[in-house]
DNA sequence: CGATGCGGGTGCA
DNA sequence: TGCACCCGCATCG
């Protein structure tokens, strides 16, 4: 009866089905979406993505889950001379993203400070990326639509960080330093929802109470 | 240093 | 069970 939709997969399934053409890759993948990449495809091997996500343990050995973590914005919400505004990538390691957290707004004409905006686009909660390996392919699947704009690429990130190391300001001191006075109160344990769920949340199970 | 993966372990539906 | 997430360990560029 059915016809043979080979598309017609999800990443928790038993038996994925065969593969008979691949996706072009796609970075910034947005929305309920699922794709199927060449199992040589190195942005598909490196779980690449434009948006800043990292790993999560989801206690799956064969797939991997990855969620967002937002992206980095001016607490003033200036706007650079180009127009445009302040979105940098969030560092993925929690204890470099602390360090993000806070510093000077890149603007040289802004006193903000740089502040994480969390992903809350998956039922309140940040995007999942899922990614599991079969002998012929990589299959990628995602859940929720990013409610925040896009970070900066992956290499301009770098490309930031490997200068602001040597470029400018004195090398490294063996010294300590940074502790300033600010404690950042660690905005962590947020969830304050009923902000604005209204967009088309296409795949929200339950969501009862809010 | 930090990006990435892994997986033990916790707290909630 | 499923999910979000904290934490340390390890690899690699």
């Amino acid at each position: 009866m059915a016809p043979p939709h080979h598309f017609d997969w999800d990443i928790n399934d038993n038996n994925i089905p065969k593969v008979s053409e691949f996706d072009v890759f796609s970075d910034w993948a947005d929305g309920h979406c699922r794709f199927v990449y060449p199992a040589e495809l190195e942005e598909a091997k490196r779980h690449s993505s434009g948006w800043a996500m990292r790993n999560t343990n989801n206690h799956n050995v064969s797939i991997l889950k990855k969620s967002c973590l937002g992206v980095v914005v001016c607490s003033a919400r200036c706007t650079l001379d180009g127009g445009q505004k302040v979105h940098l990538r969030p560092a993925i390691c929690d204890k470099a993203r602390k360090k993000q957290q806070g510093k000077p707004c890149p603007n040289k004409a802004c006193a903000g400070k740089l502040e994480v905006l969390p992903c809350r686009g998956h039922c309140g909660y940040p995007v999942t990326h899922f990614w599991r390996h079969t002998d012929q392919a990589i299959f990628f699947q995602a859940k929720g639509v990013h409610d925040h704009p896009r970070p900066e690429a992956k290499s301009t990130a770098e490309a930031r960080r490997s200068l602001t190391g040597r470029g400018l300001s004195l090398p490294h001191h063996p010294h300590h330093n940074r502790r300033p006075p600010p404690r950042i109160p660690d905005t962590k344990r947020n969830l304050f929802l009923g902000h604005k769920l209204s967009s088309e949340n296409t795949q929200c199970p339950k969501l009862s109470h809010v």
